[in-house]
DNA sequence: GTTGAGCGTT
């Protein structure tokens, strides 16, 4: 589907493979046919998708007929915004097969050179059969994010969450209470709190935005915001790109 | 409606 009509690859007989990355979730490959195809022949462009959802994974194939049109591209696509995002085009180290690629150029495949290949490729641990696995849940675009909810429920198994949900009561409560007891000690330290909160208004109020301990001066959150935001946007962005790279320094007054 | 390191399909 993400070719032109022909299913599969068509041919990798002499093409090389051109690795698109950074590119938008929204990017499809008719979108960068044009785009690499003025700097030269462009064999065929696939975009790996999900099987679940479909949705693109965030970067794309690009094949050319010539290593010297696929450099060209490389060279003038390479850092160009589309979309709004600036893409990383570089030369594909690996092919469909897992075949090594010599400077894009998927080397030859014989049946002799496997064996010796097969021991020369060794780490890559990669999985790519998500749908292999019967007990796959959600491993499609942000594998930083899955990684790090791994992380949070590698203290237990899924039989916490089950007890969890049977008995909502016990470690629950035993936390939170540890908790509020530290909390209401803290509190009563400083004796400018009372430790008895009748109304829920109070307890909601800490709750969701908790005044941070650490205002000292304002002066600092300032700074803090003026941080975050290093990413400079050029000023050719696409039409779909209609944010203002204005306001940067001249908007500090409050 | 979201996400962002990386290497691919009938």
């Amino acid at each position: 589907m993400s070719h032109f009509g022909r299913s599969g690859p068509p041919d990798i007989r002499d093409t090389y493979s051109l690795l698109v990355l950074n590119i938008t979730f929204r990017t499809t490959a008719d979108d960068l046919f044009p785009l690499f195809d003025k700097y030269g022949k462009v064999v065929d462009v696939f975009i790996p998708r999900d099987r679940r959802t479909g949705d693109s994974r965030g970067f794309a194939f690009v094949r050319y007929k010539y290593q010297d049109e696929a450099a060209k591209a490389v060279d003038k696509l390479d850092g160009r915004v589309v979309d709004g995002r600036e893409i990383m085009v570089q030369f594909a180290k690996y092919g469909p097969n897992a075949e090594r690629i010599h400077k894009g150029k998927i080397s030859e495949s014989s049946s002799k050179l496997k064996s010796s290949r097969s021991r020369s490729r060794s780490p890559r641990p990669r999985y790519r059969d998500e749908y292999k696995d019967r007990d796959y849940k959600r491993r499609s675009r942000s594998r930083s994010r899955d990684r790090y909810d791994r992380d949070r429920h590698h203290r237990s198994e899924r039989e916490h969450r089950y007890r969890s949900r049977s008995r909502s009561a016990s470690p629950d409560n035993r936390k939170r209470s540890k908790y509020d007891d530290e909390r209401r000690s803290r509190s009563r330290s400083y004796g400018s709190v009372s430790p008895a909160r009748p109304s829920s208004k109070s307890r909601r109020s800490l709750s969701p935005r908790r005044t941070p301990p650490r205002s000292e001066s304002p002066d600092a959150r300032h700074r803090n915001d003026r941080s975050p935001t290093p990413k400079d946007v050029s000023p050719q962005a696409r039409r779909e790109d209609s944010l203002s790279p204005r306001k940067s320094d001249a908007d500090v007054s409050s």
